[in-house]
DNA sequence: ATGAAAGCGCTAACAC
DNA sequence: GTGTTAGCGCTTTCAT
């Protein structure tokens, strides 16, 4: 098991040559340096011959740059973040990047870690979707370039894009609202990143707009996980039993909550209306099929790529946030007592929430 | 934005020191070469002070290791490898070593291109979900540590771990056919990869060992796409009439199947049943609950890991394959006619399938 | 208890 | 057209 690695000393003494014209040619500068012809093709031959493969990390000493960028994200099997990695994935190769890739899972001081890390690696520039608790660890590291993604602060000199997060969780709510809900319940994620408080804002404009009783309402939930969306709604259903609609504020919230209405036996959206924010490709075969607050995944990804690049070209850069979008299929009822017909989880011995008075 | 990096030389000259004292201090050698406790101190304050962080690409290239692993997977927004590579990097993590991520898009292409990049970039180690068609350009690399996960080649010096997911297979069709099914379609993956082999393996193996007709089956398909799974079923449903089950050999397939199903007004499993490789956690809230072949996705990440160890040890590797385990859940109805009761599909004015006759 | 010097593999001034 | 040399920042013999 030889490892059959060549370093361009011995391709050269090999050929007879000096390591510098070596080097030209195969990093393609030989017409720049006038190497004659016959030695670029044969140089290019036998590198060929003996499979000469750049050592990076001596490259990477030398110019100073690694051709890496690093991807800082909460939780890789989120789908937000694994679709968003993919297509960053993407635009980053196209401009021939590698990704390091690190999964903060939430916590602050693997975030620091982490970025402890990729900087040491010298990476060229930073993707991060930060976990967004606390901000100032991020300041040590605004020399090199970065961006954030999804979640942010607006304090720090360092661009972002993300979704228009208030007006998508108030366009939801409003949507809610419409069908004469006003026992709304807020699942929320992460309470204190940006994208959360965002969104709660936006729930919370809307609910004061339209002049609901702060009473009437709930927010409430730690954070984007499946569990969370599965534990508060199984308190909420214990609690507020005048409940009528709940947003849920991630895609894996969403997926904790149905579970929960399922397994207490109430039917969506007969006996409660759900509506999440951020929609996944599933959605449409859930059931009932999940109204949702679809996010532009893509356009953050391929945006956000762009404005490092700019960035690490010494470009101005700017922050952008992108609008969201509500796709409308079937877990919403209107809301308009009294109900027209009794669920089928009168068989059960339940008493359906539809006819329960206000 | 000037850069705060302070290299081992500057730090040494502020402390009048040597680099090679500041060095034997910052990588906990100081005892080992009895280096004075007041200096070892003062070199630890002076370093944290100043912020000094070692340049990896330096120690690299001095060191020869990286402590960085290549991960290199077909589709990273396809749950099954999101949520394996969210256990790889948990498992990497603990032993210190970070994640360079490539996404192959199922291209031979781009695989071998990236490889070339790990190569350069002198991991320590790659574990690779290979696209699978081919596998002489692995052969280049067998000097790395590699391990292959979920799809492999038997015939290459490499060790692998995935699902055995011929006895999957096998158990899923025995459970359509226990329900009475006889006329059922497969759709299939990336139709030259292993795992996709032998998924369909055993679904003919279960096929003839209960002497059912070649002739009532379909295998089709042709990659692990949702795309794949929609337009295959549509097909299905065009051409087949007479089909009473679908087993779907991917989660993506799995979404395009049910999605076609249901757009083309049809009932799951009134109508049609159906069963998926590969369980997912919002399987059991999408319409109905599907039944599935569950895969042991953290168990194979934390082998794989371990065998990779292994392996850069210089230690025996061993490859593994792991269980599947059947998820009963309602996509599947016991196909024995005549049917107890007509559908709602005949108030769409359609034929429901459960009456055409065999 | 500490330092000098060499070298990891590469590239880029600066020769000629 | 091609070669010499130095150096990126680190670690590690070998010295003292």
């Amino acid at each position: 098991m030889e490892p059959p690695v060549i370093t361009i000393k011995e391709l050269a003494k090999l050929l007879d040559l000096s390591p510098t014209t070596v080097s030209r040619v195969l990093s393609g500068n030989a017409k720049k340096y006038r190497i004659s012809e016959s030695t670029e093709k044969l140089v290019k031959k036998t590198a060929k011959q003996y499979q000469y493969e750049p050592n990076q990390i001596a490259r990477n000493l030398r110019l100073k740059e690694t051709n890496t960028i690093g991807l800082v994200i909460p939780d890789i099997s989120n789908l937000f973040f694994a679709n968003l990695a993919r297509i960053i994935e993407i635009e980053l190769r196209k401009r021939g990047k590698l990704i390091l890739l690190s999964d903060t899972h939430d916590s602050s001081d693997l975030e620091n870690e982490t970025l402890m890390f990729l900087f040491g690696r010298k990476v060229d520039g930073i993707l991060i979707a930060p976990v967004g608790l606390t901000s100032e660890h991020l300041r040590r590291f605004t020399h090199v370039p970065m961006v954030m993604i999804d979640r942010y602060f607006t304090k720090l000199p360092i661009p972002y894009v993300s979704t228009n997060n208030f007006e998508g969780a108030y366009v939801a709510t409003q949507y809610l609202i419409n069908k004469n809900h006003s026992k709304i319940a807020c699942i929320q994620g992460l309470v204190n990143t940006i994208s959360n408080k965002e969104r709660v804002r936006g729930f919370q404009k809307a609910i004061d707009d339209n002049g609901i009783s702060s009473e009437d309402i709930r927010i409430c939930g730690t954070d984007f996980s499946i569990e969370n969306g599965y534990n508060t709604t199984k308190k909420l259903l214990k609690q507020a039993s005048s409940l009528t609609a709940i947003f849920t504020l991630g895609n894996q919230i969403a997926i904790g909550a149905m579970r929960a209405i399922k397994e207490n036996g109430l039917k969506i959206p007969e006996d409660i209306s759900i509506i999440s924010f951020d929609d996944q490709a599933y959605f449409d075969l859930t059931c009932p099929p999940l109204t949702t607050i679809r996010q532009p995944i893509d356009l953050i990804g391929t945006e956000a790529v762009s404005v490092l690049f700019d960035l690490m070209d010494g470009k101005q850069a700017e922050s952008k946030i992108l609008p969201a979008k509500l796709i409308e299929r079937s877990s919403v009822k209107d809301f308009n007592p009294p109900s027209r017909s009794a669920s089928a989880d009168e068989k059960n011995g339940l008493i359906p929430r539809s006819s329960i008075p206000k």
